[in-house]
DNA sequence: CGGTGGTTTGATCAAAATCAAGTGAGGTGG
DNA sequence: CCACCTCACTTGATTTTGATCAAACCACCG
């Protein structure tokens, strides 16, 4: 398996791209690194020159506050581009960061933007790929704000299974998800004390169990109606119809 | 001034522009209407097939979940769009609903489309906001998880007029904000109860004022420096230099 | 002039933070 | 091979922030 081909397969779940548009993502130069847990890919305040797609690990996207607490933003899976908007956006805001020892295919941006220039699909598949990632903002800050702790553990949960399950990285509702309990924590918005009480709670309510870095969901049916999780805000192959 | 005027203003703060391209923009097909406060411009699981440029007031997104509670997750200005998404995400996630009265300029898909396939650097400033609107999302879930309330607060004024300074309208570090407290309380994620001691704390410590639908901000640095705000999310004019 | 929606104040309660002190597993060096 | 160190996880006790409940208060409006 080639390193984009996770991403052309993201792409085309909801963009009809041709076979000239398959062989120019395919020509597109990259370079591929594999990083250690916890390295930075880009900070706040840097200038970046490419993109990185992921290839395989998880990838967090972060931000340090003034009193020295870090909020964790987004995940990022295999087939995304966490560091897509940097095409556009000069200055970084914020860090994107490794969580678990990762494979990342980096593209120039130069090279990005030829691409997008010649193939008006891609540029449309590609915006729309940032527009999915907005909407999972929108979600996390509903998530974040009006769900109680457990409910926002789950609804997390049941939205990694479902974007796992989309690129063939989940089975049987079980997935990788190499993460400590104080990294969640930092992605939730609750302390890892907490967040160790909560998943004792959801195991003993047979929702979901976490062990040696693998999620796996007991019960998917009940684990999303307790989150409330409507997967409408992922958009998958919404855009088909077009 | 025409209904546009504020939108280019904005897309020319970041992306260079020729003639052809505002010609375009102007000749853009429109209907504009009026609307009162509190009336829906789309809801969830709709499928426009219009945009919405704000010319006058202001602008929620927000989400309704199964608790019955609601989130804002968004506020927007005259020279916003705040459903641009709608563009290349055919079914909403979200509910947008005017705050105040509005004055609002509609333009059909099929318009917009035909635009940015002729008008590439149109279409980039379009994906441009629409990345701006995503990092405004980001610092959103950052402010809502690891600040107090009273920090919460004073971050989404300075934000805000920041942002209105941006489009001029701002007078002194004042500017208009019709909105409720119980409305403030859904966008912060705190009760209209809890708002309402916060102003009066953010007042008697000199930070700002709420009153007639209007913030004065009274000692912005101060107000800066309290909310922890960093401008850099905002991106204004950074994509200038490419 | 009474109704209604928004604001204000006070009293009590609950979710999660904080503080503190364990346990347990993996890794290193003597 | 074992002692020790470190880091992640776990558990319990206490505190804090903001929620909830309840009752005025006030201004505008029909």
């Amino acid at each position: 398996m080639r390193s984009v081909d996770l991403m052309i397969r993201k792409l085309r779940l909801h963009t009809a791209l041709d076979d000239a548009d398959i062989e120019a993502l395919y020509a597109l130069p990259i370079r591929v690194r594999e990083l250690d847990e916890r390295t930075s890919i880009a900070r706040q305040y840097d200038r970046p020159n490419e993109c990185c797609l992921v290839v395989r690990g998880t990838i967090s996207r972060s931000k340090i506050v003034e009193s020295g607490k870090r909020q964790i933003m987004s995940f990022h899976i295999p087939g995304d581009i966490p560091d897509l908007e940097s095409l556009f956006l000069q200055k970084m805001d914020h860090d994107i960061t490794t969580v678990s020892p990762a494979i990342l295919a980096f593209v120039a941006h130069q090279d990005l933007k030829n691409l997008i220039r010649t193939h008006p699909a891609v540029a449309q598949a590609y915006w729309r790929c940032t527009l999915v990632d907005a909407a999972i903002y929108r979600e996390w800050i509903v998530n974040l704000s009006v769900r109680p702790a457990p409910a926002r553990l789950a609804h997390l949960m049941a939205e990694l299974r479902h974007r796992m399950e989309a690129v063939g990285l989940s089975v049987d509702n079980g997935f990788e998800f190499p993460i400590s309990q104080a990294e969640l924590g930092e992605a939730l918005g609750i302390t890892a004390v907490h967040v160790n009480r909560v998943l004792q709670a959801l195991r003993s309510e047979g929702l979901l169990e976490m062990r040696n870095n693998r999620v796996t969901v007991a019960n998917l049916p009940k684990l999303i109606r307790y989150a409330g999780f409507d997967e409408v805000y992922l958009h998958e192959a919404d855009g088909r119809l077009q």
